[in-house]
DNA sequence: AATGAATGAGGGTTCATTCAT
DNA sequence: TATGAATGAACCCTCATTCAT
């Protein structure tokens, strides 16, 4: 069962918020996709009304600042990208402890490289405003560290006991195996190539099979 | 021999154009550190102006658009870091042929992110146009396919002919290395976190060393 | 028995008056209390919706024009200043006619100053709309001239009889009192500087006893 | 000889400066009238740009803000209505002093109310500001208190030194002469009353002469 | 060639006013 | 009747670009 995409994700999010008036909810997904495509400095409050099907003014109405507009359609997108990556990783370690870094790699790289193709736009917009270190960015980055990090860790650790992983550092494990899938990431985020996928991973899996074989 | 800062070949690059008023090119140079600094979007061409100790007006004496003056600085940086990476894996090739997959992610890593490092600040301009997509970032990335990669892949056939490399497709090894080594990029030009470099490298390469390691 | 500040009057008026509805009447308060402080034009709708506890669309049920709740408001203090101050004349007049000048701007400028005063806050916007030549607030000048100059006028004839003023114009001797009394008045408007009440009436009086005694 | 109209030395003043252009001249008179006619909330940027035959962004050039352009067009009024005043004083202390206190008071109130009929427009929009207690005319009212009282007070020490004028505090003096001589302006600026000038300050130096005479 | 004043379209934002519920 | 979401004109201001000097 793949992830569900983000924008999908973004939409029953909105749905669910009885508070938020439906103008409101266009406004936002206008947002979400115009930032997505154009980016937030070459998008206008004007092309997000008018996307939206809403005056000027109703943009501004509950969202006081086209930044804060920002940080609405970002949040729902960091709040759930986290969370669903970490419990991505729980649910697997209580059903079924991988059996092996290559199979932690490819459920792991299937689940998140899937869900980055089915959210390119949204991703890109998340990518574009990690390079000007905005606020609402700087907490994604820490919500990961946080969560996520001390589950992959936790796996490692378990493979190590039962010798199936070499005994380095946990960071640096981290570090080839991260770098390596979001580098696939990267190149469906900036340049759309698409990946196939199941052979991909297959191979990649072997590769690190073997890089971090323990020693016998 | 470290290699040359952007901003100093850059410099060099201004210095040598003969057709250049000197104005235009304190032009130039103010905008590389703006944009870098603040983006090109936050960037305004009065700073510019102000900055190059210039009017308005001559800014705009050469180049008719501030799109322009944004293809004119990125240009040399593109034009100028390929043709460097490449010729780094030449002269290393003819000098004295890379040993080892090893000696290969470190004298080529070691080279390139120190590179990255010297160069934060211009090379997040060019991440943060890549996601722009702009037409001159486009044909920085055709360069370095057409340059770099058969170099690169050059180098990997050696090693394979030596029974030093393991024979999976290049474009699969480059894939493995690439994401790594730009892995480390990354984070240094995103949080600007340094990196033990040497050792950091050693370790790499001990690990692409049994990643990668021809089957016996 | 000072006079009863401008606020409680109003809301007394507002209280009375059976047509109005009270969430109306609540409007018309905070109106009052917001304009006294920011002044019109920096006082929004839906400020004074929120102040009065009042819906944006309830301040317009009955006042279609922002303008027109001003009126609304100025009003009741134009048509309320000035039957009081009229008929504090009155009934001095009829009560026990002034037996000096000094008894005079005394018994008045004890008054009237107290007042001022107490309500500062409100005749600030008088003041300020004055400046601006509004409407409503030319109808209060016509009703001081009407009501109240006559009444004062007749003090001073009786005054004059009993060879206790000298015989100059009526509007003549006005012209002086009015506008050292203003004079107190718009220190206390527009820097809010206190009086010291009683002692400088005392002083302004025996001045006004040398410049206005009759000639022997 | 009469005091020259504001709006000449307002005008003369733009003329001298050499570094400002003609058009930033254009725009400063342009919010003068405006302001003076419209207050300064009431007129737009664009009005001041079309009356100033000037686009809008030349009104931006060298005034940030518009109120930066308020404080432009009032510093000049300020400046120049105090030092004026001030002079005028110093002037006839030096020359001539006054004979009596009817002859300050006509000699001063001819000069001074002649300049508030002359400029009725522009000192509306000072009154209009003193209400609103913005910053440049905190200073205004702190600038006439250090320059033009102390020496009106010389003048009524050197009366009161020859026996021409009651031995009573300065300040109340002034008070009365003061409040009396502002009364007439305030006519003249809110109504545009006409003034028969010279019988009416003789009369009132007469009333000033009964009531500030000293005691035998 | 260089200046910098001038332009004007357009951006973000506010707010009096309307209207469906 | 009361609500408050919705409107849209207009505001202040920015800035890439032009042009007279």
């Amino acid at each position: 069962m793949p992830p569900t995409p983000l924008r999908d994700l973004f939409q029953n999010n909105l749905q669910d918020d009885q508070e938020l008036p439906a103008k409101q909810k266009q406004v936002l997904q206008a947002a979400l996709d115009l930032f997505a495509v154009q980016g937030f400095d070459n998008t206008t409050t004007k092309q997000i009304a008018t996307l939206a099907n809403v005056s000027e003014g109703t943009v501004y109405k509950r969202f006081k600042t086209k930044e804060q507009l920002l940080t609405a359609v970002l949040k729902p997108i960091i709040t759930d990208v986290t969370p669903q990556m970490a419990s991505e990783f729980k649910r697997v370690i209580t059903n079924h402890p991988f059996e092996s870094i290559s199979d932690l790699i490819i459920t792991i790289g299937k689940d998140r490289l899937q869900f980055v193709w089915d959210n390119q736009k949204e991703l890109r917009i998340l990518l574009g405003e990690i390079l000007k270190q905005t606020q609402p960015v700087k907490e994604f980055t820490q919500l990961i560290t946080t969560t996520i990090v001390p589950a992959v860790y936790h796996q490692f650790d378990q493979l190590k006991e039962r010798n199936k992983l070499i005994n380095w550092d946990n960071e640096r494990i981290f570090q080839y195996i991260i770098s390596v899938l979001l580098g696939y990431g990267a190149r469906i985020v900036i340049f759309s190539s698409p990946i196939e996928l199941e052979q991909t991973l297959t191979e990649t899996a072997e590769f690190f099979e073997r890089g971090l074989a323990p020693n016998k």
